[in-house]
RNA sequence: GCGCCCGUAGCUCAGUCGGAUAGAGCAUCAGCCUUCUAAGCUGAGGGUCGCUGGUUCGAUUCCAGCCGGGCGCACCA
């Protein structure tokens, strides 16, 4: 796994080392395990420590701090890396770099822009995302919302670190809910042309039903006082599965979400694509008869049950329609499927894992990336929602009274297992308890920065122009770290199809940036009697500020591409 | 009953391919703030990492068993 500059740099000599010592044969081991640099949690502990003396005291048979030693004599360059490097207790290699070093990371990330921390972990593999896929039945609720912003952030983070990923929605127009949906819908437009009808007992109930109604009618003008012709409930249900599906579409884009592809449920059916991937499960003995109803053999590929495809009235399954869904992506060619579910669905992952088993793929090619309810809050008071009266808070409504930027932020900031608390009220405060605000902000500070030099006639300076030897002070180095850990968390965050781990990531460079601007000055104050009261001011030199618009120019680059990827914008005024 | 997920500070949560004295934000408390580059700043207290065993030089992390919460166990989707 690639690191950042520094990172490598440190490794390859650690990796120097360690076959040094061997061609000496201080060490015996052949195999060295990962040399993972970890930044040691207090600043005493240098910038990066390393365990591998302790990963190889058994193999080696010998205590680590005594390996330790021997990599630590066997470090190459040791003079011009490294500004100490000392051995702590069990067998921890502590190396502090020298300044010089992490100043090349501002270089790196000048000459990368917008793709520094970008990676080639997929080595250009497939990956198919499916997500959101609700029914075209009802708006898009919060819960969507989340699926929603979960779905984008991983296209976008898989795609950063070399993946060639597609966007999906499953449309599920098939099957009996879309059946009551069609009649729910008829019904009320036969009320608007005012004949009497009922919309069905388990049917769908919500106003919105009645405004699409009004919408259809509108386009197939009104029937009053005359019988219905025989295909007219087909075209309401046709027109209304448009309509809301046109819904659906419209409050992703104004998320801010685009699909590459839409794959209708019915036309698996319409194509027989059903039928034939129940023949193929028979021919390969997968599929069995047992009370009058088709089963698919899971139960062979550790699901606990086997399952109905075909039920006993003659009609699919909705996991028939499924399997040869998933089949499809299958033929398709891609090398990982991710299906971002509801967490309530998780015990469908089994048979659906049985499903690529089927097909001869291990199952993990299929990795389901579950999601929780999110609970909504108004400053601090739950938000009370019935889905049964129909009165469910719609994504929409959140877009439209917090923002897309806000609300894929706030979606994005926990693990999406978690149950979420999701606070309206707080996601627009305009103060640093508004974490989208406390990032954003921290972008829109720098580019402010650039406004004000620009007045002044202060030039921009590049970071191969500029001497950034200058860049001592730890809070200056400490900036730099957190920049250099970028690139890993990307591939973390990707490995582990954890978007949320950016969002932390953000929060403590946001952090870092507010606390280092608010402590230091970056450019020169205007007037002469600038001498403030008491305590020593800081040395403020053209370089010094040259270098820390460096810096700050480097600060505002990863906070842009971490929002990004994270499909957030990085705003340059607020 | 079986299965999956979760259990970390008062609250909301990070962190675990096993590593050093377990972190952040909010809240609380204590100071500072005659202000500019933009919407305040600095610090403190606060913990048996659900419990008990096991593996290990070392466990919040891995394993087993419990406890608590959520969800799932359809010829629904």
């Amino acid at each position: 796994m690639s690191q950042g500059v520094v990172q490598e740099m440190v490794a390859t000599a650690l990796l120097g080392a360690l076959n040094g010592a061997k061609q000496k044969g201080q060490l015996k081991t052949d195999a060295w395990p990962a040399l993972t640099l970890d930044a040691p949690k207090r600043p005493e502990w240098g910038d990066l420590a390393s365990t591998v003396a302790m990963s190889l005291a058994s193999s080696e048979q010998r205590p680590p701090y005594d390996i330790a030693q021997i990599i630590v004599d066997n470090l190459p360059r040791r003079e011009q890396l490294f500004e100490r490097v000392e051995i702590v207790r069990p067998g921890f290699v502590n190396l502090t770099v020298k300044p010089a070093l992490w100043q090349e990371v501002l270089k790196e990330i000048e000459a990368s822009g917008t793709a520094y921390g970008t990676a080639d972990l997929g080595r250009g593999r497939r990956v198919q995302v499916e997500y959101v896929s609700a029914n075209p039945t009802g708006p898009l609720h919060v819960g969507h919302g989340r699926g929603a912003a979960v779905g984008q952030a991983l296209v976008r983070l898989l795609k950063a670190v070399g993946y060639d990923v597609t966007g999906e929605y499953y449309i599920n127009d098939a099957g009996r809910q879309m059946k009551l949906f069609g009649a729910s819908v008829y019904a009320r437009y036969l009320e608007l042309c005012g004949q009497s009808a009922a919309v069905p007992e388990d049917g769908y109930h919500g106003a919105y039903i009645t405004a699409v109604a009004e919408r259809i009618k509108g386009k197939l003008g009104g029937a009053p006082g005359h019988p219905a012709p025989a295909d007219l409930e087909d075209r309401c249900r046709a027109l209304a599965y448009q309509e809301m599906l046109g819904l659906i579409r419209e409050d992703l884009t104004s998320f801010g979400v685009e699909f590459q592809s839409w794959f209708s449920e019915a036309s698996l059916h319409e194509s027989q694509a059903v039928e034939q991937v129940l023949d193929e499960l028979k021919s390969r003995g997968l599929l069995l008869e047992q009370d009058g109803a088709l089963w698919f053999r899971s139960s062979a590929f550790g699901d606990e049950k086997d399952r109905v495809v075909k039920k006993q009235d003659g009609e699919y399954t909705y996991l028939a329609a499924d399997i040869a869904y998933h089949r499809d992506k299958l033929r398709r060619g891609y090398d990982l499927l991710i299906d971002v579910w509801g967490a309530d669905h998780h015990g469908y992952i089994p048979r659906m894992q049985a499903v690529m088993q089927a097909y001869g793929h291990p199952k993990e090619r299929l990795h389901v990336v579950l999601v929780q309810l999110v609970k909504l809050l108004r400053g601090g008071v739950e938000v009370k929602m019935s889905k049964r009266t129909g009165s469910f808070i719609t994504m929409r409504e959140v877009i439209d009274e917090v923002g897309a930027d806000a609300a894929k932020f706030f979606f994005l900031m926990r693990d999406s297992r978690t149950h979420l608390d999701f606070d309206l009220e707080l996601a627009t405060q305009r103060s640093a308890d508004n974490p989208v605000y406390y990032v954003q902000y921290a972008h829109a500070r720098i580019c402010s920065l650039w406004r004000v030099a620009a007045e002044r006639g202060i030039p921009r300076p590049l970071a191969i122009e500029a001497d950034l030897s200058v860049l001592t002070d730890p809070d200056e180095l400490g900036l730099i770290r957190k920049l250099s850990a970028f690139p890993e968390i990307l591939q973390t965050s990707a490995a582990a199809f954890e978007p949320h781990r950016i969002t932390y990531y953000l929060q403590q460079l946001a952090a870092l940036l507010h606390t280092f601007y608010n402590k230091h000055r970056i450019l020169p104050a205007m007037g002469d009697q600038e001498q403030s009261d008491a305590g020593p001011t800081e040395e403020l030199t053209p370089d010094k500020t040259a270098a820390r618009l460096v810096l700050m120019r480097g600060v505002q680059q990863v906070i842009h591409n971490g929002l990004a990827v994270l499909g957030i914008s990085a705003p340059e005024k607020m």
